[in-house]
DNA sequence: CTAATTATTTACTAATGAGTACAGAAATTA
DNA sequence: TAATTTCTGTACTCATTAGTAAATAATTAG
């Protein structure tokens, strides 16, 4: 009952496309276009197959765009591993958001955030989508949260400092910031937003 | 030349439905489900009309969407004017976040905020559409920025302040916040957002 | 009343897009 | 070689939706 991608090395006709290839390239397209406004013909067109395989490989539309989706919050994890690399909070914090900004704006794939944009749309979205964008969400504030309390144990924060909402307001600023970097807003705007947010812990 | 919306009182067969009614319906309609997914049919039905009518009142359906986006940012203001109630800056902004949660919050009305919303989709939209909303963005950006220079005047902010960025700053995170609201977010944690982001100007 | 004007509805078109039935192709096993 | 398994493409179905053509209804001007 689990939603495995194996290369299935079985017998039968073998398959005549990489299934990471195919989520890649899917990621794309959902990443550029979003959920609803990317078509599966379209997918398939990218992937270089036809859809029936599509249909073979992941189920429907719904499971392929989960399957992205956490591939996707794999490499997303950046920005919430760099807070560990640094032991000062400010430090961490600022390469925090420095590199949301510079992956979010770098090349090789759309501007801005997959998550934040189909966190945008999520109630738009299949329930079962929504809440697990949701709880990807949830995951991203946690993870801000833990490192906050350690600085908070280094006394490199106050004792009573509301850990919870920072992590929460970090988060939500950085999908803010997501939308503003999808929108074509420039780097140096974004650094004086980076800037002006770094005031909360100075 | 002007897209004027007049109730022609002139001959002809006489409207029998409501302009402005007409527009505040699609505005409920888009605010939910956002300009792709929302049709013309629907609209049509909950305004009590065909579809022809729409198209001869308003044009196309961007142009209607083009209509309701002023209408709404009309309202929108609220957060915005309330920067201009208070005399020290920290009451204004914290009531600038205060009105941006509550107004998202309100009953009467799909949660969130429409432009937000339609910023996170802009690059999805017809170009002159995408164009409008970044206007829109870009006005409630200088907005903000123009009650910040005051307060740098008012001597309540560093004369070094960088009141643009901070604008965007401020205007982010309320696009970050709105997401939340969407999303269904607790009013206390939207508070403890704001109380994080506070600390920015104390 | 007649003509002109404007709004409204019915009934379409054309395009798009999710999902599927089915037949054929490519491999493994016996 | 024959049977079995698994994947692939062709060719659909069915639903949705933006937009329109054309006939009709309601009003004013003369």
């Amino acid at each position: 009952m689990s939603t495995e991608i194996k290369a299935s090395q079985a017998r039968g006709r073998p398959r005549c496309f990489n299934l990471e290839e195919a989520l890649d390239r899917s990621l794309l397209l959902f990443w550029q276009k979003g959920f609803q406004n990317t078509s599966l013909d379209e997918i398939a067109e990218a992937v270089g197959v036809k859809k029936p395989s599509l249909y073979a490989a992941f189920g429907d539309k719904e499971m392929l765009f989960r399957k992205v989706l956490l591939r996707y919050s794999g490499k997303l994890s950046e920005p919430v591993q760099a807070l560990d690399r640094y032991d000062d909070i400010r430090e961490a914090i600022n390469a925090f958001i420095e590199l949301g900004i510079t992956s979010g704006c770098s090349h090789g794939h759309p501007r801005g955030c997959l998550l934040a944009s189909a966190f945008a749309d999520s109630t738009l979205l299949p329930p079962n989508l929504a809440k697990e964008i949701k709880a990807l969400i949830n995951q991203a504030d946690q993870a801000v949260a833990q490192r906050l309390k350690k600085a908070v144990r280094d006394g490199q924060l106050p004792a009573d400092f509301d850990v919870k909402g920072a992590a929460k307001f970090l988060i939500t600023l950085m999908h803010g910031v997501a939308l503003r970097i999808r929108a074509g807003e420039s780097r140096t705007d974004l650094q004086r937003i980076k800037k002006a947010a770094l005031r909360c812990l100075g």
